[in-house]
DNA sequence: TCTGGGGTCCTAGGACCC
DNA sequence: TCTGGGGTCCTAGGACCC
């Protein structure tokens, strides 16, 4: 396989910059949504020191020392611009996946000359759309992000690499660190630093017993593919969300019920919204409500109640009276409030839940495993079952999809064994 | 003083059912 | 009466991503 990732370079800073050119050359950061914290920085501000993440008041002098535009974020703009990228890309690229507003993951298998193909990607999307983007190629997605950032931290690149050989990838890995690995956040960070383990090669060389104790079965997956071997498929289709949820915090923290009955309408109202869009009509409805866990010398409160709704439903009104009682199952006098926050989820079809489909009925399996459990005591005893089961029951769990005739031959695989 | 918001997946244990 | 089996739902916590 040959998947690349194609990246846009500060997405939100150049998308502002498409709209106003004068922003061009200069540094810009965007905020989030009560322009707290930086969201996007420009390479300028980046040179700057800027971090991401940090809340824009700690860099109050160098804004105006640097003179540094800042920006509230505008998401319908981003949005758009990001739905334009993903079409244009998919005309040159059929097999892709929208990874996130401004990421694709994109199947570059059997394309010839892929870093010239690339590159002409490159420059019909700045001159179409005027976003600057990278793209890292690899044999799969992690080793992709990995040529990815490399492409951008190397400027004689011009924003595309291809690691394609083995010796090539490993040469990569010796000098990318561990924390910069697709997956590997700060705790696991500290997990690998612990046991010294510093670079991506490093850790390519690590049991995989020991990778998925510590780091589950996604921490394998990742390091088998940081070794070249091709582990997570492309997802072509996007999948309806499994939950919706709307959380913003109050610019100042509130006391008094009402205001807060207020506010969680408002966010049910924008989910149940959002519901509808992709038809869907949940189940669960998760109410949280927090005081300002910034502020230690305020008292702290912070509740979660889900519940299960009658039917499922994406009626606003309806919703909306669900989250208020569960609201007021929570709620405590004496509490400022910074926080609260509605999470729907267990999604079912929007039409579904209107035919009665919910019949119990008992599976016809379990019938089907007692008669091979019973078959299987009578013939080798059973002690010997019981020995034989436990022996692979650690390491083999059957899924759903359960085939007892498989099962059977594994037990008596076993049972001959021993 | 001020500190984002919206998602995903995995693990593990307990209650309960067939 | 106990054991063996698969399975769901729920909770809570922990990790990650952009």
């Amino acid at each position: 396989m040959v998947i690349g990732i194609a990246d846009c370079n500060n997405f939100y800073a150049s998308c502002e910059r498409v709209f106003n050119p004068a922003l061009e050359g200069k540094p810009v950061v965007v905020l989030s949504n009560n322009d707290g914290c930086i969201v996007a920085r420009s390479n300028e501000s980046k040179a700057l020191k800027i971090k991401m993440g940090e809340p824009i008041h700690h860099y109050k002098e160098l804004v105006k020392s640097k003179g540094v535009h800042v920006l509230s974020s505008n998401y319908e703009l981003y949005g758009d611009m990001s739905a334009r990228i993903m079409r244009l890309l998919n005309r040159f690229v059929p097999v892709m996946e929208v990874y996130s507003i401004d990421e694709a993951f994109l199947d570059l298998t059997g394309f010839d000359d892929v870093v010239s193909r690339c590159h002409s990607l490159q420059r019909t999307l700045k001159a179409w759309t005027g976003i600057p983007i990278s793209i890292g190629v690899g044999p799969n997605k992690t080793l992709a992000k990995v040529a990815n950032r490399i492409a951008k931290q190397t400027p004689s690149m011009d924003g595309v690499l291809y690691l394609s050989e083995l010796a090539q990838i490993q040469a990569a890995l010796a000098d990318f660190p561990c924390e910069d690995v697709w997956g590997i956040g700060y705790q696991f960070n500290q997990l690998l630093k612990r046991n010294n383990i510093k670079t991506a090669l490093e850790l390519t060389q690590v049991h995989d017993v020991w990778i998925q104790k510590h780091m589950t079965i996604d921490g394998l997956r990742l390091v088998d593919e940081l070794r070249g071997n091709f582990r997570r498929d492309l997802d072509l289709s996007p999948s309806p969300k499994k939950s919706i949820g709307s959380a913003p915090s109050f610019g100042e923290a509130i006391p008094d019920l009402p205001t807060i009955q207020e506010a969680l309408a408002t966010h049910v109202a924008r989910c149940a919204e959002k519901l509808r869009r992709q038809y869907s009509a949940a189940n669960l409805i998760t109410v949280f409500l927090h005081t300002n866990r910034f502020n230690p010398k305020v008292p702290q409160y912070f509740q979660t109640r889900t519940v299960s709704l009658p039917h499922a439903s994406s009626a606003t009104s309806e919703l909306i009276q669900y989250a208020d009682s569960v609201l007021q199952s929570i709620y405590q006098d004496g509490y400022h409030f910074k926080k609260v926050g509605v999470l729907l989820s267990g999604f079912v079809p929007d039409d579904f839940h209107q035919m009665a489909l919910y019949t119990e009925q008992p599976d016809p399996r379990m019938k089907q495993l007692s008669n091979v459990m019973d078959q299987l005591n009578g013939k080798y005893g059973r002690d010997k079952v019981r020995l034989a089961i436990q022996g692979f029951k650690q390491n083999w769990k059957p899924k759903r999809q359960l085939l007892t005739k498989r099962y059977t031959t594994r037990i008596e695989d076993v049972i001959r064994a021993t």
